[in-house]
DNA sequence: CGTGTAAGGAATTCTGACACG
DNA sequence: CGTGTAAGGAATTCTGACACG
């Protein structure tokens, strides 16, 4: 289930240059709930793939004018989505092979 | 082609965390040509998740007590039969498709 | 609200060298 | 040969704050 895409291996100075956001915007978005780095023993964040690309769409949206509030709303709202879909197919999976818990 | 397990974004801290390997025998390796970094505008090395997975099997190797030309060798000989293998399966798609150059 | 910046400290990384074996 | 370490400098990252709007 887990991937080199989500494993948290990459500090915030090369984040930057991967996505063009400064640093200050990149902890800011941390701050507002948006994105979720990990931190070293020393402290220092570090960031998967997959949070560059989530900054990278929330680069996209920020360009659009939509506020970081907006932004989060919009990210939990797909996650529901995708965890319906995921439940949905889990239960059809169940029926079919009868699989027990 | 390109993947995320060839971005080199992984700086030697974090590395050195992953492989269990001290910064010094990972910039060693680097010395003898087993290990290639690329390097940051400020100098600053980075690896990818690719180089992480030679670094482990360097140190299996070492373990063994096998010498750093020797592991070398070895991969470089590995290289060469996996391009021959490519070459090989290059030609029998071109015969297959009559592809052209 | 979103982002820049100066501030000071702590931790990181780099290179070249000496040590031991 | 392979690896540790002390050395000094340069670059990174962190936090809390002030600024502007």
């Amino acid at each position: 289930m887990s991937s080199y895409k989500d494993k948290k291996v990459i500090t915030i100075g090369i984040v930057s240059e991967l996505t063009g956001l400064s640093e200050r915007k990149i902890r800011y978005y941390e701050e507002r709930g948006l994105i979720f780095p990990e931190r070293t023993k020393r402290g220092t964040r570090v960031y998967s793939f997959m949070d560059v690309e989530i900054l990278l769409k929330i680069a996209d949206k920020r360009e659009e004018g939509v506020q970081t509030g907006e932004i989060k709303k919009d990210m939990i709202n797909e996650k529901k989505k995708s965890d319906v879909r995921n439940q949905m197919l889990r239960g059809q999976l169940n029926a079919h092979f009868k699989m027990r818990k």
